[in-house]
DNA sequence: GTTGAAATTAGTACGAA
DNA sequence: TTCGTACTAATTTCAAC
């Protein structure tokens, strides 16, 4: 146990700071969350080993800590009428990244959005129901906003892997099975890091 | 409830059916869900204005249907440690999908992973510890298999949408109020659609 | 699809180690 | 801090309508 008198009620986040309050039986209790989270106290507590009540209090200073964002279902986009995902990269106008935000908040198809460094300033993924409306969207609602200066749409055509989120417990489960003389070095010299355009380092109102 | 050989869901789903179990009861079930997926039944069910026991059978069946695939927490992955994102476009060696696809299962560092059209033929989502992690990851985890041709990295600098998933019922909250010279006709011509190298339509093992 | 029971379980409050 | 137990309130389940 550290004896760092930290005796602020509520413990205030700061950016740079590790987290010291995700101890092993924390991160425990987060994998078990991922996987179910409607999991009751009582079951969780006996999955992680520790008493119902003090399952009770780790469970809510993670909510409390802002480290649990919220509980929600995961659903299949295809099954629930959802078919078709793309991505669409867009070349944000300088010191428009505000607006671009505002009216982004304003499309409900937009899933996910980050800013990027690359050829790129931002990638948005858009679910809908057809193609059709991919390009709709891209061609009329996104070309509408004065922030937007240019896009580059790719379509997603399978999705290999969608996980909840992931911990920094999270190990791989083997220790590279490869044979010996195939794990040294790189054999291909072809990975590329990208960095931002020139004057890429304002981000305007962001 | 049809008894097929392994207990396996009712109603099988077939691709290109689109979802006749999703009532605007469901969808605002989901929606419930989506924003606290711990809440209690009966207090869904008073949220969406319908009985305990009907919201107990929709609920069983959209996970029976696969509709939900699970319920899980959203975790702040900074808060968690992972104060570090990026994503890496990666070319992939013709034939050898299936072989990628296992490989990835291995990485618990990637959060996502979709395989698209354009200049790359997959985009995966990683989150690590710091900026060295994810050097080593692509230089060496990455380049070490087979399958992956070639590279390319760019930073995440900021998330500035995170929605669980969407629904068909999402409607734009604001029905375009721009003013109506402006909502004509694209006023930009750079929207770009990045359509597959050659050669991409074959998937291998996919 | 709805309502109303019983049975079970969840959430909370104490002490004790 | 963590654990164990008792108490109260809520939920799930199962019945009949």
């Amino acid at each position: 146990m550290d004896e760092t008198s930290d005796g602020s009620p509520t413990e205030e986040w700061q950016p740079g700071r590790i987290p010291a309050d995700l101890d092993a039986t924390n991160l425990r209790i987060l994998d078990v969350l991922r996987e179910d989270g409607r999991i009751s106290i009582s079951a969780l507590a006996q999955r992680v080993g520790i008493s119902r009540a003090n399952a009770y209090t780790r469970f809510e200073a993670l909510r409390a800590n802002g480290v649990i964002i919220r509980f929600t279902a995961q659903v299949d986009p295809v099954r629930a009428g959802l078919g078709v995902c793309a991505l669409i990269f867009v070349t944000v106008r300088q010191q428009m990244w505000r607006q671009f935000r505002n009216q982004l908040a304003l499309m409900p198809e937009v899933e996910y959005c980050a800013i990027t460094t690359g050829q790129h300033d931002a990638m948005i993924q858009i679910r809908v129901r057809d193609v059709a409306t991919v390009h709709h969207l891209v061609t009329h609602r996104l070309a509408s906003i004065p922030a937007v200066k240019a896009t580059e749409t790719v379509f997603i055509l399978d999705e290999v892997l969608r996980r909840p989120f992931i911990l920094p417990s999270d190990e791989r489960p083997l220790p590279a099975p490869q044979p010996a003389a195939e794990t040294g070095p790189s054999p291909l010299g072809s990975m590329r890091f990208v960095r931002a355009n020139a004057g890429r380092a304002d981000l305007g109102g962001l």
